[in-house]
DNA sequence: CTCAATTTAATTGTATACGATTAATTTTCT
DNA sequence: AGAAAATTAATCGTATACAATTAAATTGAG
């Protein structure tokens, strides 16, 4: 327990010791401090950035992301896709019959284990790839992102994720 | 432009010269070098972790959030709590409609401009603030997250936002 | 003073997102 | 082998989220 200035307790309750700060609950509550608030905004503010880029093609946000998971590996399960983009099979079916109307993807039940159904570019959907070179260049312009804080935002964002996933 | 080690121009269309590195555009699409992928996950993530915690209180993220928002500066508009959350009307007014017939806010025609809709919160939302005091620390507790991990971060992200937002 | 422009919240339509459940299939246990 | 458990994708219900539009009120220009 620590001691103020006039060497009176402070409530332990309403006190937190971080570091060398003492900050009270009242602070813990302002949006200002909000960790969560900050990411959630940030991720909100660039993901409507995206928009107008990719737009042209046809793409939102979540099916953006979808084919950079494809273009890394293809003809995968939705279970495998949910992984890594940390979705499930509720947001990604409907996402996945999109994609597959627009001609990028196809989604065969696997037969090998038919509970599973495999996840594969089409032409179209791997062409795409050169279109999309393009779209983080366009980001970081009309987002007005300097790349070194972006690089140091994200290295410790994964650092902070291997904390937090799955705990 | 460039010159690689055998002496043969790049293309200038396909490389980054990111301070030191060059980083070319088939790593600038991969999942993990998505900042705002990152940001996206993560405030999922911990979104997810908010969510046995509000509950008890019949919060969800967002009209946490917005009490947040009123513990600091109370009886205020539709507009300026949407300026400080970063949401807009077709998402607050639903929400709002429910915080009120939870009996936590009041929604009151402002009688000097009748475009105004003032948000004032009840005896029972401002009491509410006492039992969100343990909040904060069950969720860094739940989450495993560091304190000292949390503040480096929640500055870069701040940081970050103000390069972003707006431009 | 009056009409056009602006502002505000609400509404509408579309797209996410997730928990819970379901149905079909496969695996495991005995 | 056969029943129980586990796995997978789909479906359903609820809650966000935002762009665009609408309706009402206020402000501003002439």
């Amino acid at each position: 327990m620590s001691i103020d200035n006039d060497g009176k307790f402070k409530k332990a309750n309403f006190t937190h010791i971080i570091e060398d700060d003492i900050i009270n609950e009242d602070e813990m509550l302002k949006l200002d401090n909000q960790l969560c608030f900050a990411l959630y905004v940030c991720s909100k503010e660039i993901i409507r950035k995206y928009k107008p880029i990719l737009e042209p093609l046809g793409l939102t946000y979540t099916g953006y992301i979808t084919l950079l998971a494809l273009w890394e590996r293809d003809e995968v399960t939705v279970k495998d896709l949910g992984n890594r983009l940390y979705l499930d099979s509720g947001t990604l079916t409907p996402l996945l019959k999109k994609l597959e109307s627009q001609g990028y993807i196809e989604r065969i039940r696997s037969t090998l284990d038919e509970r599973n159904v495999l996840i594969k570019l089409t032409t179209a959907g791997r062409d795409l790839k050169t279109k999309a070179y393009r779209i983080p260049r366009d980001l970081i312009c009309s987002a007005n992102i300097e790349a070194t804080d972006a690089k140091s935002l994200l290295s410790g964002l994964h650092q902070f994720m291997e904390q937090i996933i799955d705990k």
